[in-house]
DNA sequence: GTCTATAATAGGATAGAC
DNA sequence: GTCTATCCTATTATAGAC
């Protein structure tokens, strides 16, 4: 039996993981030391030790908190009436990604994932459940607007998706990249290559 | 009057860049060590540090050899005869980004930007000269097919090209991490998305 | 210009008290 | 579970000989 509630160890395990992911901005994912977690942390090092047992392991689980969040973008994308157009769909997932400070972190995590096995598995995990719901969703635009695409809706979705999706890792590279990259124009020219 | 010929000075910065590159391939961008360069060379640390001050001014050198070689495949991109369109031009770019080792360094690259203020200069300059020549072949191709676009053909290529350039990183991104990525497939459904 | 050897420091992780 | 103090290794960079 635990000394102490599995809420305590949930909520401190949270806030060790918010003072990481804060670091992370700072310093890269990389360049994050622990002894400057423990100090954005406020706690010590015993405390840090005591939930991941070292720095790999809690850069995971920052990997894994700000992949996570993209649940939600998701959700956001969907659309009870009619299925929205492939360049509809990205301007919502891009623009949920716009909202959040955490998202200037997803490009490290994806150069780390050549480097670290499980960074690579929680990255994959999460882009494949991305792909996926995109593809449902082209999916039913193409059934919903014959003429628009030739063949199967669902071969065409398989085959489209990756290039779809990959405005979203465009987005963000640009963003990080190009000093004067300009947001607003960015969704509006994907809904003008998707016009059709 | 320096004691060595320029060529031999060049030379030498060279082997080291390699080396460097080497290990950023092995260790990525923020994990190389200077020990590791220096053994990777077969140099000595004096003979390192009389040519780059200190591991930041080397990797930045790194950064810019990597992306100096995207001229290359903006080269292959150029055609002589009838305007490639856009997902030619870029099934033709990430071909060549395909062939070279050197291209998955690029994401770690990118990634580092945010950090560095140098790295960023680099990444920036080259991103905005590839996306400088694909806006006009893109405003090549639209001008020769009246009707595809509407609206003026430079216009039309400005508001596109920032998305069209995408497939990029979204074709490197997803090959760093998703395992079972089709890189044939990736190609194809470029095709199959700029094909109207 | 390059080598060997080393100084100086920072980083990750642990031990033991509470 | 958490804190303080500390060990040990790895790393960057320099000094001085050749």
């Amino acid at each position: 039996m635990p000394k102490v509630s599995d809420a305590y160890r949930a909520a401190r395990r949270d806030e060790i993981i918010d003072a990481a992911v804060r670091c992370v901005l700072r310093d890269g994912y990389r360049g994050v030391s622990m002894s400057a977690v423990i100090e954005e942390s406020g706690l010590s090092a015993g405390a840090i030790y005591g939930h991941f047992s070292g720095k790999q392991e809690l850069l995971v689980a920052v990997a894994e908190r700000v992949l996570d969040a993209r649940q939600a973008d998701l959700a956001a994308a969907r659309n009870d009436g009619a299925p929205l157009s492939p360049g509809e769909i990205m301007a919502t997932l891009i623009g949920g990604l716009r909202q959040e400070q955490l998202s200037h972190v997803i490009p490290q995590i994806w150069a780390e994932a050549p480097l670290d096995d499980d960074v690579r598995e929680v990255a994959g995990r999460i882009f494949g459940q991305v792909q996926a719901l995109l593809r449902a969703e082209l999916a039913a635009w193409a059934a919903a607007e014959p003429g628009r695409v030739d063949g199967d809706p669902h071969e065409w979705a398989r085959l489209v998706t990756p290039v779809v999706v990959s405005a979203a890792p465009g987005y963000l590279i640009q963003r990080a990249v190009l000093p004067d990259f300009d947001e607003d124009a960015y969704l509006a020219g994907l809904l003008q290559v998707y016009r059709r």
